[in-house]
DNA sequence: TTATAACGGAGCGGTTCGCTCCGTCAGGAC
DNA sequence: GTCCTGACGGAGCGAACCGCTCCGTTATAA
């Protein structure tokens, strides 16, 4: 009756359960480093695990990456509701963009032209760019954000931080991409600086990188 | 049948010349974007080239990653004596780090590790290193960089930059990259930021993402 | 024990790779 | 003009790798 350990709490479907998470984990681990070119077999060592299990439970690469896209969406949505009950408006922006990049959601758009847009993700995207809208906006008006950077600005700068070097031995990697986070951060809220040079990137743009498998796209036209 | 021959100011031998700055320009353009990975065929594809005229001059793929290298490596030594020249320390140094950016210097740093690194390439990176060296000790001099940035954040800054995405109609993507590009400017001259965060990066680990054919690395033991 | 089902991974057809090899054809010498 | 030369473009080779399937093995429950 009494459950003594998670492990063998129900036998196999404990080690089901187990799976799905490592690899979920392995799969972001593996794609945001090379990409969606990554290859399964890489995804399913990575995670110790065998290409049946892997195939049990997502019926193609393509569902595991929509999957997966989905989750980076679901974190984002998170760090940003999270940055809008921050205290401090920029501490808030900043740790929406840590988190993000550290999550490697930005590392996960570029799969963006190589998997089918369901309306689902469409509806995600949408809400977190409403909510990462709200974290800038604050910012601008409480937390000393530079007037002429726009929200897609900052979702750029995530995506190219989060573009990972394949990972070497010894964790000097990320020290070094932290240090040129803190650096593009500090760019953020320079006052002094000349106004950023160009036109605001815009939302068609930025939509315009994902291949949609239906019709239209739904709310746009 | 091809009416790609231009003119025919010397015969052939202006075509071989022609021809060798195509497939060189080809060569950068899609190894910056595909990187690596990228084959042969599109090379030669994008240059207007045939597979022959490519493999005639280059004896394997190996051997045109490793001349790109060097090119890319001498145009950034060049970058450097022009900011070393520049009147104004901050903009010499602006100005290499948007050179390097859009030549795509760093965009071929991460073929470390792709190809075999022969003692002359050894030579010219470090040779270039020093250079950029002496532009950053300017700009910290002079210049109103912030004092904790290294010469080798700088080095990985442009690498991350020039990281780029895969090209798609309309050239917004460039416009973000600037904008971007124009934040981390900002950034390295933030007088009122926090200290950086980690430890600055060793020229040990950015010597070891390159894999040296010979059997030892020139001068580092 | 037997029945069951999730497991790991070998192997399938298909695609793409780096590279070679060859038929073609534009100069240059006469 | 004719012939020779050699650089040309690109079809095609074997190998490697891809996404995915299928099956023998193994751990659990009855």
């Amino acid at each position: 009756m009494s459950e003594h350990h998670i492990r063998h709490r129900r036998g196999r479907q404990a080690e089901a359960e187990r799976n799905d998470i490592l690899v979920l984990e392995a799969a972001r681990e593996v794609f945001s480093v090379h990409g969606a070119d990554a290859s399964v077999a890489l995804v399913a060592k990575r995670a110790g695990v065998g290409m049946g299990s892997l195939y049990r439970r997502y019926g193609s690469k393509t569902q595991l990456l929509q999957r997966l896209c989905i989750l980076a969406m679901e974190q984002a949505i998170d760090a940003a509701n999270a940055a809008l009950a921050s205290e401090d408006a920029w501490t808030g922006l900043a740790d929406y963009v840590r988190t993000s990049v550290a999550a490697g959601s930005g590392a996960l758009a570029p799969l963006a032209g190589t998997i089918e847009t369901t309306p689902h993700m469409w509806e995600i995207s949408r809400r977190g760019r409403e909510l990462l809208d709200a974290v800038v906006a604050r910012a601008h008006r409480e937390g000393g954000l530079r007037p002429d950077v726009t929200s897609l600005d900052i979702v750029w700068l995530i995506e190219q931080f989060g573009r990972r070097a394949a990972a070497r031995p010894g964790a000097q990697d990320e020290n070094v991409r932290l240090r040129l986070l803190a650096i593009a951060l500090a760019g953020l809220r320079a006052r002094d600086a000349e106004p950023l040079p160009g036109t605001p990137p815009t939302v068609q743009h930025y939509e315009g990188r994902w291949r949609y498998s239906g019709a239209a796209r739904p709310g746009s036209d």
